[in-house]
DNA sequence: GTGCGATGTATCGCGCCGATACATCGCACG
DNA sequence: CGTGCGATGTATCGGCGCGATACATCGCAC
């Protein structure tokens, strides 16, 4: 799942670590909380094993290499090879179950912009599943086990259905969105925005192929 | 987290290995997906070595033992101990800051019951702040950041925003029933319920105290 | 009588986290 | 002028928790 974030924000411009992070955060921020260093090196060094990315050091090509006078270590920028843009379509396209879990759909989701109709449609539609199928446990429990747990606990559980009756109907709305081909624009609540021609259905030109 | 349910499910009643899975399930379902087993029995041998749970055998103290004629392995019984229960109003009072975190929150949440009023308070009033931080995070991004973002990541700021705003007002209102001395009672939304005598303010005979 | 789903215990590899360490840079404040 | 602190930056380590996998028993439907 992070490989894919990871593969996804190179895609867009060469970065280094506490970069990545920082964009990570931002991308991502409505998901989990910001990445941790502890995570993200080791993925960086698994996606360069892979050749999925690689470092382009600080000096650019035609510098002196910086002499290892000092320890000097320097940021390391990565940069997405042929093979992770590969790697990097893969995994978008691909949507196995755990794509439909709470962290993997809201990775997917936020590279919508590069995913083609059919896949948007096929993870919202297996996402809105996961969820009522949550939504129904919550209620089953609601409905059945009242007497055996207590008011603290049942609250919980309220506040959690909720939560999945409200993510369904926003799933719904994408949806219908989706299927009429619209971008999700049209605010979540009703205001006079104007509206302007949204990128056209399948548009949102992305992944220019490096020119 | 997780030795703050088990133990808590187990001060409740004696349980084994799949049985508390299924409680825990039911107990937690609102805020995470059912333990797997490959935290489960692990986590079981660690709180047995740290002595606040034995096994209680299948076979009750004066049985056979059940010669290990075949290999027969049988269920075992956990039962939580003394030093267990210690443990457990430990932990149920202690509130370092995962306390505030989704998955730390909600197991907390799940036996407030068994919460004292005043740290029940200081632990609502935590998590309030840590959404109130991150659904700052997101009114900045979206604030500031529409330009750099595409329509389907905007949406997945909005939709997590929006979430943020709910469980804040969720959380203001337990607040405010703490201190005007109720227990969750009142259902979310306003219904035709006869107002019951709740059980009445700091009650919800818990932690006595430890005489 | 046999096969299948629920019950039940257990391990293994690995993703990911929090804590920690260490180094450089810019700049504010004395 | 220095000094110290917060932001930038890379990296490791111990440990929790997950999904996959294996294996065994029991009740019951076909």
């Amino acid at each position: 799942m992070l490989d894919l974030a990871i593969l996804g924000l190179l895609q867009e411009s060469s970065m280094h670590g506490y970069e990545l992070r920082k964009e990570l955060a931002t991308k991502l921020g409505a998901i989990r909380a910001a990445i941790s260093y502890g995570t993200l090196y080791p993925t960086l060094r698994r996606l360069r094993g892979a050749g999925w990315i690689i470092e382009a050091g600080e000096a650019a090509a035609g510098a002196e290499e910086v002499p290892p006078l000092t320890s000097r270590r320097g940021r390391v920028v990565y940069k997405i090879t042929a093979e992770g843009k590969e790697r990097f379509a893969e995994l978008l396209a691909r949507a196995g179950p755990e794509t439909y879990e709470d962290a993997g759909f809201g990775v997917h989701f936020a590279f919508f912009a590069r995913t083609d109709r059919a896949t948007r449609l096929r993870i919202l539609e297996g996402r809105r599943r996961k969820v009522e199928e949550r939504r129904e446990g919550l209620r089953d429990v609601l409905a059945r086990a009242t007497e055996r747990l207590d008011a603290y606990t049942l609250e919980l559980q309220r506040h959690g259905l909720d939560a999945c009756e409200r993510e369904v109907r926003w799933l719904e709305e994408l949806i219908a969105n989706e299927r009429s081909g619209r971008a999700p624009e049209g605010r979540p609540s009703g205001s006079p925005q104007e509206e302007d021609s949204p990128p056209p259905p399948g548009s949102t030109r992305d992944i220019p192929e490096r020119p």
